[in-house]
DNA sequence: TATCAACACGAAACCGTTTTCGTAGTTTTT
DNA sequence: AAAAACTACGAAAACGGTTTCGTGTTGATA
């Protein structure tokens, strides 16, 4: 038995190798750490074969410097935090995948919190990160957030100096660099494509006016419905948090005859094109529609769903370049900061579910 | 001009506050930096009036430890990695979710990285996060990873003592802990389920047999019909690679008289049964039709597919908490690990694509 | 031969904490 | 009154790097 502990811990010991360090480098090398610092970096201050000496040494037991104690000394840390509300929803994780993306082949690493729609959450992770974490935020607004409008928690860490990126759910109370689809533009594509087709009947379905995408995909709805003479009729437009069940949009549909419905994501539409086709009625024929987000739901759905592509790899992309810049571009005190506020075209994927 | 400088200027440094740090209190305080953390810490050395008066005044300007400088002195970083092939399906997402939510609770941060199916994405992804950034891995191994059988990069991570749980997608070569579902029971149970219901021909769709979880779900599949005295025809086992295109199930359909589909994902469920509605074929009279993976496609599926909930967010916390336990408890060198394998049991949930 | 660069390297400060240990000053014990 | 024991705090090392600056050694120059 004592024989059996003395093997295991031999085995370990062989097996458990300590991550190497400069110091253990200098120690066997018997140069300073320094040196073998600046060797490693192949500074011109270190003689040849010194350098190879190092760099070999390295080499053979695998020498890779502490991440924590680079981030400590240089006052960066190559990781970035994204703040979303959810991601199971196909639009964020999209998006996630193209911060993920570009952050990585900038050496970035994403440290990803979802604040599950609640603004506490979504405040107490930001001040965990911003303690040092990350060098900056790419985040979405909860719905909380933008019902409370209280924005302190994002001007605190701006006021630190920390870049911010807010994308989709924005707010115009705090500044920095946002990215947007163009929302309003591409609903009162939609909404007009729809009339154009002869519906006349609009429906709009919401997740709540609170959200700025919402609020500009509203107004593109009236506008359209406007200008192409069809009054607005307010009964025409549901709003349905998401947290709500969505029984209310049986009652809704049972009590408004349209012809058409624009809503605001992929699942308010596939869930009221289900209770139509239960009703007996045809898509397009008799109701249109189409719904923003181009998931797998509406790639799959049947029939198929016309639907407004949001793009959110390329959000992801540019909202990761604007944050890394931004982070990597020393501050200048000298120099005012003007924020851009980047928007991406939407496009409407034509599918089934609309009259061409 | 000069002027209006001069005004920016002051205005940045009213508002550009730089993080205040255990040093700034202490020379403010005129006590020692060591008094300074102890007392913010309620040591039981620093007298009352000073304890009071440097944490009234670490409230007062907001002091929060640096998470780095902790980090690098603790050599712990409260930090997990998750490494997964992809974060747009919705068992991952899930999953991840659920790792999100239980290592927040206990006050850790995750960091994601997606390997999108590429080996060497997963390698480069671990190697950085190895070098210090995290405390451990959770993750689930790529496909081209399994395929190639080379797992020396997890097997590195473990070398050093960082602690790893795989979860899904695993492998017996590397000695940590893991958490999969029953899959071979699972199928087993969903195949035997669709032969009680009359069905006779009944195929598999997998996307690959080097997955473990599809080796074990066909397994199940094969024990299921051999157990039931209908033999394997190995023709009705299709298997098709996440990134083919799909375009042999037509074919298969068209060359396999079949009664019934069992999928190892939703995604080829759906994408099948959208085929087969085509073929003029009823769902489930004709074909029953079982995926795995219970997301929003099956839910949402037209008609409404049963599937094989995967409780990815159980797998997410258990993982979270597998790897926390391990994380926290500090390695003892005189005893043998032992490493544990959970397995939760997924759910068959019954809907419109098969016979009651 | 004295002077001066260039070269090659080391000492030390620093990043922001934590933690051990030492020690004045005070109180208690004998 | 001397010894012992607290009390309350500070100095300093440590975590693992980066970087500035100083310096001994060389070879070239005057």
């Amino acid at each position: 038995m004592k024989q059996l502990h003395w093997i295991i811990n031999v085995f370990k010991k062989i097996q458990l190798r300590r991550k190497i360090t400069l110091k253990d480098i200098a120690r066997e090398l018997e140069v300073s750490i320094s040196t073998v610092s600046k060797a490693l970096k192949n500074s011109e201050e270190i003689g040849r074969d010194t350098k190879e000496k190092v760099q070999a040494f390295a080499k053979l037991y695998n020498y890779k410097p502490n991440n924590i104690a680079v981030s400590l000394k240089n006052k960066h840390t190559k990781n970035i935090g994204v703040v979303v509300p959810d991601i199971v929803h196909y639009f964020f994780t999209t998006v996630f995948r193209g911060i993920e993306k570009y952050a990585n082949s900038k050496g970035y690493n994403v440290i990803a919190c979802i604040s599950d729609g609640s603004f506490h959450k979504e405040v107490i992770s930001m001040e965990m990160l911003a303690n040092g974490s990350i060098d900056g935020f790419i985040m979405a607004l909860s719905s909380e957030t933008q019902l409370k409008g209280d924005y302190n928690h994002l001007k605190e860490v701006t006021n630190q100096g920390i870049p911010l990126v807010l994308f989709d759910s924005i707010t115009e109370e705090v500044q920095c660099d946002k990215v947007v689809i163009n929302d309003e533009q591409v609903a009162f594509q939609a909404v007009e494509k729809m009339i154009k087709s002869g519906k006349k009947r609009i429906a709009l379905f919401s997740s709540g006016s609170f959200y700025t995408v919402n609020k500009n995909r509203e107004n593109g709805y009236r506008k359209a419905l406007i200008n192409n003479g069809l009054g607005v009729d307010e009964n025409l437009i549901l709003e349905l948090p998401h947290d709500e069940n969505m029984d209310s949009i049986d009652s809704f549909l049972e009590a408004n005859k349209i012809d058409a419905i624009l809503a605001v994501n992929e699942i308010m539409a596939i869930h009221a094109m289900s209770i139509v086709r239960k009703m007996g009625l045809r898509i397009p024929e008799d109701i249109s529609f189409i719904g923003f987000t181009n998931g797998l739901l509406s790639q799959y759905a049947v029939p198929r769903l016309t639907s407004i592509a949001q793009h959110g790899d390329r959000m992801g992309e540019v909202a990761a370049e604007m944050l890394i810049d931004r982070v990597e571009t020393e501050y200048d005190e000298e120099q005012v900061e003007v924020f851009r506020t980047e928007v991406i075209d939407a496009a409407i994927i034509e599918r089934e579910s609309t009259i061409n």
